[in-house]
RNA sequence: GACCCUUUCAUCUAGUGGCCAAGGAUGCUACGUUUUCAUCGUAGUCACAGAGGUUCAAAUCCUCUAGGGGUCGCCA
């Protein structure tokens, strides 16, 4: 049993998706389940958009959570329930201190080199409590010792208790704050592994405060290191995107982005391609790294051009209606993506090379002219719309085209070049892409003669 | 400032004391295939952060130093 959980304030990270992707492998492979649940205590930052885009985000990878999604801030009278009962057990008290007291607390502190924290100094309080001032609720931490776990990922970790101040469980309105919820809900929820981002180490231990002050089982926590960017700091938008629905405006196929995510921080010997069933057969997360992985792209890229060269056509076809190329309905679909998705390491790329070839050459790469019409190019282009015209087989796959194009070679006692470029050239306006056979047959023998027609017109001499 | 985590090619990583004069992948550079581009194939390029120890033997264990990251909220 794990879970992601989110506070909705923006988008989902790519960082954040990679520990959801984490933990939904870990329970699918032990077919347990995975749960969502939205960190809405703080009602001042939250926002319904950011929490429709992380669903939306989650919804495109295909990370499907099992129940309902919880939502902390439909919880408050639980929540409740238990800080009362803390209190009346003696295991929280009020606080009076007020805001002002507390930022001249730290600063004091700061100033001889310690490490802010609360001094505990309503922690037996039983006096008038100061006018005016509504309290907040602290839970009594362990004042000696050590708070030790240990962790799946980083292996035993011990935090001095004097690290660990009375934290507010409470805030003066009331309402609860976050490593008091997160441990009661993980409890109830049942999670038997929680694993997040490593910069949630330093709650581990006031959650299991929490924990022991309310009586329940511990679950055995995974805290996996950060995605830098490529120079080791800190991922930030500058180093390409962080929105997860970013990858899929770029063109970037679900599962290579998951792919990808998988790689960064754990591996599985020497492989590096992974369907979804093959992660959830091999994913452990005891096998997760301890150190922190940089963003690079290219890998990414690759995985990207691997997928779609191995997606079906009509899939392909369908998401390429997004990036503004409808083919569904082309009667050449096979040939046109055959020829095509080996070129494209994106969907925006595809598109681009899908366009390249049905549109007509609006103009002539300059280079490309020069180099393909010269010489008797307009003589030859001119001959093989002859041979169209007059040609009497039926035209349909590229291998008829090619027939045509042999003969014309025969004939003429030439290479394959002396035709090849200037028709390649007619027919897309630049020397790259797919093979002329395939070009002609996806475009059928109208447009192809119209498009030399056309070119042929340009050259001089 | 204090505390915690971390450190193998440019990047993702394999590696748990001898199989490692360190393997795979991406990137990059050649070459081959291709009428072109791309794909694909072959080859090359490139690393154990540093210094001390322990040991017959260390990328692997210990110590220190340095780099990087994180945390110190009535945010999550």
């Amino acid at each position: 049993m794990t879970r992601f959980a989110p506070s909705p304030t923006g988008y989902l990270h790519i960082g954040g998706l990679r520990t959801a992707l984490f933990s939904w492998l870990t329970a699918r492979h032990n077919d347990g389940k995975f749960l969502l649940r939205i960190e809405d205590t703080d009602r001042a930052r939250n926002s319904e958009e950011a929490l429709a885009a992380i669903i939306k985000a989650f919804d495109w990878v295909g990370l499907n959570y099992d129940g309902d999604v919880v939502y902390q801030s439909k919880r408050f009278d639980l929540y409740k329930q238990y800080i009362d009962q803390l209190l009346a057990e003696g295991k929280a008290y009020k606080c009076y201190m007020s805001k002002e007291e507390l930022d001249a607390l730290r600063e004091a502190q700061m100033a001889r080199g310690e490490r802010p924290r609360y001094d505990g100094r309503y922690r037996d309080f039983d006096g008038t409590p100061p006018e005016g001032v509504d309290p907040v609720i602290r839970i009594k931490a362990p004042q000696e010792g050590v708070i030790r776990f240990v962790d799946g990922v980083k292996g035993e970790i011990a935090i001095s208790a004097d690290e660990v101040d009375d934290f507010i469980i409470a805030r003066s309105d009331g309402t609860p704050t976050y490593n008091f919820v997160v441990a009661i809900d993980d409890a109830l929820m049942g999670l038997t592994d929680v694993i997040r981002g490593d910069d949630h180490l330093y709650n581990t231990p006031k959650q299991i405060v929490v924990y022991n002050a309310l009586g329940f089982k511990i679950p055995k926590f995974y805290h996996v290191a950060m995605i830098n960017n490529e120079q080791g700091k800190k991922l930030s938008k500058r180093d390409g995107a962080t929105d997860v629905m970013e990858y899929k405006r770029m063109g970037y196929l679900p599962e290579a982005l998951l792919n990808f995510l998988v790689r960064l921080g754990w591996s599985h010997g020497d492989q590096e391609i992974f369907s979804l069933e093959e992660m959830i057969a091999l994913f452990d997360p005891k096998d997760i790294n301890k150190s922190a992985s940089s963003y690079s792209p290219d890998k990414l890229l690759w995985l990207n051009a691997h997928y779609i060269k191995n997606t079906p056509n009509a899939k392909l076809a369908e998401l390429l209606r997004e990036f503004g190329v409808d083919i569904a309905d082309h009667d050449r679909l096979e040939i046109l993506l055959d020829a095509t998705k080996e070129r494209g390491k994106t969907l925006v790329e595809l598109a681009e090379q899908i366009n390249l070839i049905l549109e007509a050459p609006s103009s002539y790469d300059p280079k490309a002219v020069k180099k393909a019409f010269k010489g008797d190019a307009k003589a030859i282009l001119t001959d093989f719309i002859a041979m169209l015209q007059t040609w009497e087989k039926p035209l349909h796959l590229p291998s008829d085209y090619h027939a045509v194009l042999e003969k014309l070679i025969e004939e003429k006692e030439i290479g394959f070049g002396k035709i090849g470029m200037p028709l390649r050239v007619a027919l897309v306006g630049a020397l790259r892409g797919p093979g002329v056979d395939e070009m002609m047959a996806i475009i059928g023998v109208d447009e192809t003669i119209e498009r030399i027609e056309k070119a042929v017109a340009t050259i001089e001499i």
